[in-house]
DNA sequence: CGGGAGATGGGCT
DNA sequence: GCCCATCTCCCGA
């Protein structure tokens, strides 16, 4: 199936990691992320992330320094930092800096790939396929995410991240301001692929070469 | 159908 | 009090 085109996907060096973090915000799309928990297996391709640059960015948990909360996105690179939001959702962010720097990656978005059953097993309500991962709150829940897989390395059987089974051009890939933000509002750190349907929602402002607007 | 308002509710500051 | 989200309800096209 396809789960074993994905399966067969080299797992992201450690040397992936050792890019600037706006580098790894764009090749994280078309990346495979897979996890595997007692249920069962789920994956889907990254469609859309963020940049969060730590200490030089006033949006970023990061901004004021390591907490009880945010310890993970201090620690290495190439781990998971996972954090509650509104109270009620998870949202999966990549470590993407060395040890003591704190920035990271969210992960908001990713095309369905294997588990879809589970998937919707996982949500309260039935979905379509392009809901299943359309938001970071949403794909978490549908990937069996939470603060349990918190600071665990992305090539453990748990949670890992896959080179892309096909190659992203940079010229499919787009840029606009982040959602939902009141600081740094205009930093246009978010990075998604054109055209593509399971993209979490339309941009603001948007640096593509299509002028096409998306859905 | 898509967009907007309102409620939700934990942890940080 | 604020916040990196989602669901539901309600409205207009």
């Amino acid at each position: 199936m396809i789960l074993d085109n994905l399966l067969k996907q080299p797992l992201l060096p450690q040397a992936f990691y050792q890019q600037n973090t706006l580098s790894q915000a764009r090749a994280l799309l078309g990346c495979g992320l897979i996890t595997e928990n007692q249920e069962g297996i789920t994956a889907g391709i990254i469609v859309e992330t963020e940049a969060y640059l730590g200490s030089q960015d006033p949006a970023s948990h990061a901004y004021r320094g390591s907490n009880k909360r945010n310890q993970a996105m201090f620690g290495p690179p190439g781990h998971t930092y996972i954090y509650l939001s509104y109270g009620m959702y998870y949202c999966l962010n990549v470590v993407t800096s060395p040890e003591g720097i704190g920035e990271a990656v969210l992960i908001r978005a990713l095309q369905p790939v294997y588990g879809l059953d589970l998937m919707q097993k996982r949500r309260s309500k039935p979905v379509s396929l392009i809901e299943l991962c359309r938001g970071p709150g949403k794909l978490t829940l549908s990937l069996g995410l939470s603060l349990e897989q918190n600071g665990y390395s992305l090539n453990s059987q748990a949670i890992n991240l896959r080179q892309p089974p096909r190659p992203i051009s940079q010229k499919d890939i787009c840029a606009s301001t982040r959602i939902g933000l009141s600081k740094a509002a205009n930093y246009p750190w978010r990075f998604y692929l054109k055209d593509c349907p399971y993209v979490s929602r339309t941009p603001r402002l948007t640096t593509c070469s299509s002028k096409k607007s998306l859905r």
